[in-house]
DNA sequence: CTGAAAGCGCTTACAG
DNA sequence: CTGAAAGCGCTTACAG
């Protein structure tokens, strides 16, 4: 690979004068420009990425930082990334996916992150990506609550997961539900602490007690029951103990799903015997299902564009005015999946 | 942020040292380590990425290079990703998710990538991308075949596109269908030619003369049309052209549900009057919708997994045998949308 | 508008 | 097993 002063040298020119050339930082004769960009060309050479971030302290990256270890994108992920992908590109930013340990203990050869900032997709309690990029000093967005005893608060976008599970309790209450099972994503994530608190508000508001087994938790990504979460669960309360449940919040399509593989196993029918409601599915798909399903519009893409916009701000590469703290409505989209009492 | 020189002032030692403390590359005495580690601790030190990797020559850190613009990953780039996260993450490398330009004409100003090597998605005729790494020296692998002047051959990981457009339209003719409307996708794309030529190939082994509209190509993803491919198409081949059609093949579920809805809008049943196969499809999803679709298991995950070992047996990362071509096998997955005629 | 020189924070032969 | 010094390929004040 040619390198800068190979092009100097061809050109006739100083190195200062070919970095300026690419970088457009200060002006530069017509003819210079020329002969540079001419002798670039006939060596095929462009400018050293690595190089230039070392001095300059930008990467021109922005880390995506996602649990490590058996992690799948779901089909909110899908559409999350779609937005945060496009709408770093329109900042000239790349994305890096990166696996950081969410509860394991950092190995001293971790080098520091070659990002400008990051994304912090599902942040848990006590994460500790948050600790590790707070104590690297690189900006970072949250998308969802943090409670970190490290660090206090952080910009961050969100749901209003709190509203969300009024929302979906009040409409299945209003159709007369009173034995709901929740079928939570993982407990350590601040996420399900905000909706679980909610669900238990919203059941105690309408003077509902919770049983036992009506609240579970999606397993730990290394588990083995994690890709068919909301099976066995809705097979051994409803199936084998008995336990009366008229309907189902479930936290993503494919906990949907697998409870609706259940159902089928016990031998009822949704929506006649059971509702099913999806917190965060893919519309397209929810459309399409049999029944169609009835779940929450998340707005994951829009939710990626705002927590990079959010970033761009924090990076100084974005001008105007914003807040920290971003709340992305939410709305219920009905199919067939929920039906009255 | 401690650099080097302070934990080698701190620690007493030369920074010489404690380089070789956190790479591990000769061996370090133990109260040598131990007083390094430690005035590390203190100094909230950590080694910085890029200073390595402009001597190492190496950024741990692979490009994932998707087609600029309005691109939008689906449920099969979804599962291919969650592939090469994973695997990629086995080795120790991250991904970048870098949009280059496909067909447009590269910009000066664009640096060389921070990448160690490369995973080209859905390579095009006379692909740009792949003239930019070549020309850069940059190891990539593509998924899918390439057409370049400029570049004769890659290692490639692909499934087998003849055969599986052979596999479905003996599939469909063995049904008893004749007219058969093919959704391709995009023209440019090496895929859509190989799926094509063995498209024609299939129809003319079984005496079938392919009649013009019965080939479609999806639209730029630039095109106002993009997200609704298929929809237009069935109608106005169906519909308003009165063209007899008996059975569909789709690109991807997108565009499968786009046809869904216009079969609908026409009047006619899925699998009764039209039978419709999928050929890049979410198996979890396909078998929720209504009717379940019949369609191709491409083996998305295993796509990812697979290009990036190639990718690690270019890079030196990954050792034992290996061949510059991969085939990734793929079955038909019987749902309920094709029928007998 | 252009050049010479220092420096970004590491790693790596080369000695010892 | 450890240190001193050169070098990775750029950018950036500082002069002119």
């Amino acid at each position: 690979m040619a390198k800068i002063d190979d092009v100097a040298r061809l050109a006739g020119v100083s190195k200062g004068t070919v970095s300026n050339v690419f970088s457009q930082k200060r002006p530069a004769s017509k003819t210079v420009t020329e002969r540079v960009l001419k002798a670039s060309r006939e060596l095929n050479y462009v400018p050293n990425h690595i190089a230039r971030s070392l001095v300059t302290k930008k990467t021109m990256a922005i880390g995506l930082t996602i649990p490590h270890g058996n992690f799948f994108f779901s089909a909110f992920h899908n559409q999350f990334i779609n937005g945060v992908v496009l709408e770093a590109s329109r900042f000239g930013y790349r994305v890096l996916l990166d696996m950081l340990p969410a509860q394991e203990v950092k190995t001293p050869s971790l080098a520091s992150y070659p990002i400008d900032g990051a994304i912090v997709l599902g942040p848990t309690e006590e994460d500790e990506r948050i600790n590790l990029l707070h104590q690297n000093g690189i900006p970072f967005v949250t998308v969802g609550k943090i409670f970190n005893s490290q660090v206090e608060s952080a910009p961050t976008v969100n749901n209003d997961n709190a509203r969300i599970l009024h929302d979906i309790c009040d409409y299945l209450i209003g159709k007369g539900h009173a034995n709901i099972m929740f079928l939570n994503a993982n407990e350590r994530m601040t996420v399900s602490i905000e909706r679980k608190t909610a669900f238990f508000e919203a059941l105690a508001k309408h003077r509902i007690a919770l049983r036992e087994h009506m609240l579970h938790y999606k397993p730990s990504v290394h588990s083995e029951d994690y890709l068919n979460y909301g099976y066995e669960e809705t097979r051994r309360v409803i199936g084998e103990m008995g336990e009366r449940v008229t309907a189902i919040i479930a936290d993503d399509d494919r906990t949907a799903f697998s409870a609706m593989n259940a159902i089928k196993d016990i031998g009822l029918r949704i929506p006649e015997d059971i509702s099913l409601f999806v917190i965060c599915g893919d519309l397209s798909m929810m459309h399409r299902t049999a029944p169609p399903l009835t779940g929450m519009d998340l707005q994951p893409s829009e939710l990626g564009v705002q927590s990079v916009r959010l970033l761009m701000h924090k990076l100084g590469a974005c001008e105007g005015d914003y807040q920290d703290n971003m709340v992305i409505s939410s709305t219920i989209v009905e199919g067939d999946s929920c039906s009255t009492i």
